[in-house]
DNA sequence: CATGAATGAGTGTTCATTCAT
DNA sequence: AATGAATGAACACTCATTCAT
């Protein structure tokens, strides 16, 4: 775990072109050409079901605590064919943190949507805390790669939730530019980390926590946020028209 | 604003007296006979340098990456010698989080402290803000430890962390009833969890980012829970004679 | 005398056919399909070469004092190699044990087969004596282990060499109650015990010590033997007719 | 375990003055000169109680699962103290022995006294077979401390069981020469060793097994040996007076 | 591509022994 | 003498990684 991974983990920004030329083995980018589809579709298979048992056994116990034996044999592959794909264990949780970076990206995208400029502030962010409690409740792993990851990067910049992070950061700051645009843009830029990481670690911590407690704490994070960006949207104005994407 | 967060973190300092030289090693039975001090004083001096060093290395490689051997080693100590005072690896862990708690407790009992109630809200959370970012730049394995422990329970109830938990809350919650006395238990509660989980949560992601940034987060954070508290201020009032302890 | 006795022996060695070839390590269950012989043969032969490795060394120097590193240097194999068949060292010892037991049953088999009812008493003793003597002699390791598996045990019932004793008593009771079938089966049961041991313990202790007694010791065990049963064989009479298997 | 014991223990054969120069501090020769007796006896106490405590774990656990802090705690002492006395664990390992064997010795000689010469041999034997096997029960670690000497001894020749075998065999022998004179030397010699090992084995074992079975056992191990000696009675005649001592 | 036996450095832990107090 | 903290070599065992099949 503690050697850095020799590959390139390029998933949090959507391909430019769709073709897969660069890609590891690893990436999901579509297949145009045919000739080596099905090979690579049985890949892509192996790659998901071994990611999808890694996640399973990281939700259970912990990174650290889950061997490559065992993610291979819950996805009822062997070493031999799990390290064909991934050239060692932090690899794998890379890949991992990838996919969870992707899909995060895009929810955030999916929340944030044009239309949802003129939206009423609380409807924004009762969508949001509710998409990524739905999204982490969904993806017990996703903490715990996260945390690792931080670790391995040693602690300052993963090389993958680094682009999350700048890129979900980027989407909430573009939709802040578009709903307040008179905001200054470094403001916005501290709203943005600000609410991100409100959401991302309330949330995180609520799915630890007796689940009793969950509605309460959600309600209290949405108030916190709405609180947050009231006076905001007073000082610097919302606007009436969604902004033409 | 920053004097008070000054005289908060005095309190978190360990405390100078003797009130932490337990019994046993790790364990805090109080001394029964003053006659093996000199001994006792010994001991205490290898935990305590111990828990130094486990926590420095913690905070360097993540404790998972941390062998028993480093630590003895780091410590100036050996394995067998550390193996007397910690029946294991995880007992270091927990030991260090224990500390950990305590003087989280005894930081937020004194940033909270009685006559704080009639204090001003920015005050009062500008210092609690500052006093636990100062808590966790001086102690950077703070979070290592509390991820570690979370995980070793099983993700849910950290025999140490829980206790914190209640304790920092137990706190917060009196804190909020002196201040806001009409604020219904309940939510008392929640706003109670809610600030705690931000402050820890938002200080601790804030250590691990780019520091440039730090004074930006740290004025967000304060803003957003100011403006978290005020309306309930509002409705509930503030009472305007500090209570008596 | 002894011309029977070789006999005997050639039935305790390891049989040349298939008939140990288990399916996983260390287990014995049936190979249910013969694709996969190559790598169990590897596997057996693995296996094998631990077992006898760990028998050199347990001869040597005794269960306690041998280190699993050391059996697999000397098995020309790798620690974790060995502990892809063996869970633990416990687990070599009582595989060594079962090895023993599956031996010994075979051979007091051998020794006391159906012909062997009608034979003269010292003969059939005396075969009994040196096939035993020879079993010993070729596998110094025997005592230690069984020592050994009696310890672990917590000295009352070693899940292996409880079935022996069950097993070899049993072979020996059932001679005498084709030998001598007019005597109660109680009585029949404390000459099978009590002879059995007495076999066991004088030639394990004979190979301890000077060898230019052995003969004299082997003469004298006989002895002892021949005078404990002939006053039963005269008491109860012995068959004429050998019994059909 | 594995060093060698630099002390010579010197028990099993009676000193031959009562001084008690040369002997280590855990030998047992009285002390006629009473300047030093004080001191001495509280050792002597101190080297029993470790002795105690030694044996009483060893037979609950064995010898090499016992550590020598066990020891020490169990006999209310320190390693320290205990390592007063002796130089290693072997030692205290030896010294057990030691105690044993003079033990046995004694018990011999009692058993086989002069006035036992014309005493039937079913009656002897009985005395014999009984003694042990009280010797054996009330002295469970015997076995255990029995096999570890063998076992550090490289197998063949332990420092302190060699002498008492010896010292046995020709308590044994003696008795044999006196009860039936004419028996040829080296006769005896074999008759000694094989009944002597017959009793120590068979009883060893018995104390082991199921108690239901031990009156059985003990039945049929005097039966035996009774058979094993009458021959040679009939041979060889006995006298009828007893010889004076 | 697939397999899983093989590797061996590394881990947590124990314990006989020493030595300052 | 007595104490028990200190030492560190050695142990049983794990697991990321390789490679012959």
């Amino acid at each position: 775990m503690s050697q850095e991974s020799d590959i390139a983990i390029d998933a949090a920004a959507p391909p430019a072109d769709g073709s897969s030329q660069g890609g590891g083995p690893y990436t999901e980018a579509p297949v145009p050409s045919g000739q080596r589809a099905p090979s690579q579709d049985r890949g892509q298979r192996r790659v998901d079901s071994i990611l999808d048992a890694a996640a399973a056994l990281f939700a259970e116990q912990g990174v650290d605590a889950v061997s490559v034996n065992a993610i291979a044999q819950r996805a009822g592959s062997s070493v031999g064919s799990l390290y064909h794909f991934f050239p060692n264990k932090d690899a794998i949780v890379e890949a991992l943190a990838a996919r969870y970076c992707r899909e995060m990206v895009d929810l955030n995208i999916a929340l944030l949507r044009p239309e949802m400029v003129t939206a009423p502030l609380d409807a924004v962010l009762s969508g949001v805390v509710e998409g990524f409690m739905h999204y982490h409740t969904s993806n017990p792993a996703y903490d715990e790669v996260y945390q690792a990851a931080l670790r391995t990067s040693g602690g300052h910049q993963s090389p993958v939730f680094q682009q999350v992070q700048q890129s979900i950061r980027a989407t909430v700051d573009e939709y802040l530019s578009r709903r307040m645009p008179t905001m200054p843009s470094e403001e916005r830029g501290y709203y943005a980390m600000t609410s991100v990481a409100a959401v991302h670690w309330l949330i995180a911590e609520a799915t630890l926590r007796d689940p009793i407690e969950r509605p309460g704490r959600m309600r209290h994070l949405k108030e916190m946020l709405v609180r947050y960006f009231e006076p905001a949207e007073r000082e610097y104005g919302v606007v009436r028209v969604p902004a033409v994407s």
